[in-house]
DNA sequence: TTGTATGCGTTATCAG
DNA sequence: CTGATAACGCATACAA
């Protein structure tokens, strides 16, 4: 049983390819008689045509297709995987409410990776914890106007749309939910450097009190530095190793769980919602090619 | 900049298309002078050429492209996304070394969203999680020949690779765990009615000893009947919620992330690269169009 | 060793 | 209102 074309259904139906595209897209500037669009119909649904998004997307140039290549760290941690497994679910279901399909791919910074963007003609591409370094080297595979986004990094490129977590006001919230000052940071190792620097700046704490996490002896020498005192974590799966040792903690949930702790700890939160807006975005870029935005720094803000 | 063709490389080089199309895809029943090979290629580097997957797929009726379809639970808990977030990853680094494409899509049953598969041509699917329910109304969409493995799901149907825990083998290495007979389990919801049954009746256990959570309250009610007794918890992030009553358990750490449990507890894991044999097992589908495994079931064992 | 021509399934332009 | 027909970019049988 081989799948049905249109060519079938026109044969079918009795009537030529052009009368069936043009009442199976429903192009409004023909008008079709409804003896022949029930005809047509009904062999479709009999042949159980599915149209070929392969042929269409070749002929519109168009393919719906975006790309959500997540970058992944060199010496991952155990919760890696579900860092930005919200946030792909996320955009997935709202990319899939807007009627584009998702391609998800981990990227290991091999340049075949990148390739597959120009390959598959995506419309749209996130890329989620790139690094400048083997960015850099490959973006001018990019710039065919098709409109990408990077989340968490920090791109030397006024092209890309950035969306981070805003720190400056989560650690506002840490203070408040600290009812105080706090002594000391440790926070998770992200791929791209210049995003890890505006953390350690937003922090304002000097450099011997923040600590970017490696393994559990270096998080544990570095915390017998601050026993008892108050301090923030950024990442609450890291949040619950720091939780082994100290309790005075506040937490930024950047995986977007800040269920796996404990209520007794302050817990900042950012809404997911917050990456309807930018999907659509994109879809308004993918739809209406010259639409410009003059917003291009997108920052999640957290709510406590 | 539009996108550099092969019929564009052909003209830089003066040769026809067709020589072009031979010396790209390193075609052996064809020999090529070395002279035009290095032209063609030099051409093709100069106009940064890269493949037209779309077109190719058109042509060569492969698309190279893989879907994973993840059957969300109509009301999910925190940790749904982190089910099978590794699960997902490791496929697609898999099928991303075997040179696919990863579809991921969220299924929400609509039947839109298994036209999906169709569509877009796809070579092979994952289905995840799948419920016999609205899974039976549209598998008629499927049987067009590609392969179809299910992951945590016990669908009626001897075309489709199932692959699950080994629960009654978990469930010795519980009980050597706890050092005797667990008197209770409480386990994570599934959408797939089958599968949750069989996870009872591998148990051993009477219906009155299993819980399957639906939230903190009834859990609570139900652990109040088993204070101090020894039991078996499947999933791990559940398992952390019923740490919150009583330490006496072994947990099934059927997410692969046995790190957000206590050392102290009993835990039950999977190798994640059991997942290499069956993704080169679809590979092998796919290559093969008539080739037919022995083996339709695959247990994933776990290791204490 | 290279080139010509056809078609994959669709959309869209132009005639009828 | 409907129907030929030319692309879209590529792979390949067949000719040269």
């Amino acid at each position: 049983m081989k799948k049905a074309t249109i060519k079938d259904i026109a044969k079918a139906a009795g009537v030529s390819i052009a009368t069936v595209s043009y009442i199976l897209n429903d192009v409004k500037t023909q008008s079709i008689s409804d003896e022949t669009r029930v005809k047509v119909m009904k062999a479709a649904q009999q042949l159980k045509y599915v149209a070929n998004r392969t042929a269409q997307s070749l002929k519109i140039k168009k393919t719906g297709l975006i790309g959500i290549l997540l970058f992944q760290e060199q010496e991952g941690h155990y919760w890696s995987d579900f860092k930005y497994a919200k946030t792909v679910g996320k955009i997935e279901q709202i990319c899939g409410q807007l009627g584009y399909h998702v391609i998800f791919m981990q990227v290991r910074s091999q340049l075949s990776d990148y390739k597959m963007i120009m390959e598959r003609n995506l419309d749209g591409v996130f890329l989620i914890n790139a690094d400048q370094e083997q960015f850099g080297t490959i973006s001018n595979y990019f710039g065919f106007g098709i409109p990408v986004f990077v989340i968490d990094s920090y791109i030397d490129d006024s092209l890309f749309h950035k969306i981070i977590p805003d720190f400056a006001q989560s650690f506002r919230a840490c203070e408040a939910a600290l009812g105080g000052r706090p002594e000391f940071l440790v926070t998770d190792a992200y791929n791209n450097e210049k995003l890890a620097g505006f953390i350690r700046e937003q922090s304002g704490l000097e450099d011997e009190r923040i600590c970017v996490y490696d393994n559990p002896e270096q998080l544990n020498d570095f915390l017998s530095r601050f026993e008892g005192k108050p301090g923030i974590v950024i990442n609450e799966f890291l949040a619950l190793e720091v939780l082994k040792k100290t309790a005075r903690i506040a937490a930024v949930c950047t995986c977007h769980c800040p269920q796996v702790l404990p209520g007794t700890v302050g817990r900042i939160t950012f809404d997911l919602n917050d990456y309807q807006e930018i999907v659509h975005k994109m879809d308004r870029y993918i739809q209406d090619a010259d639409y410009v935005d003059p917003e291009k720094f997108y920052y999640l803000s957290g709510t406590p």
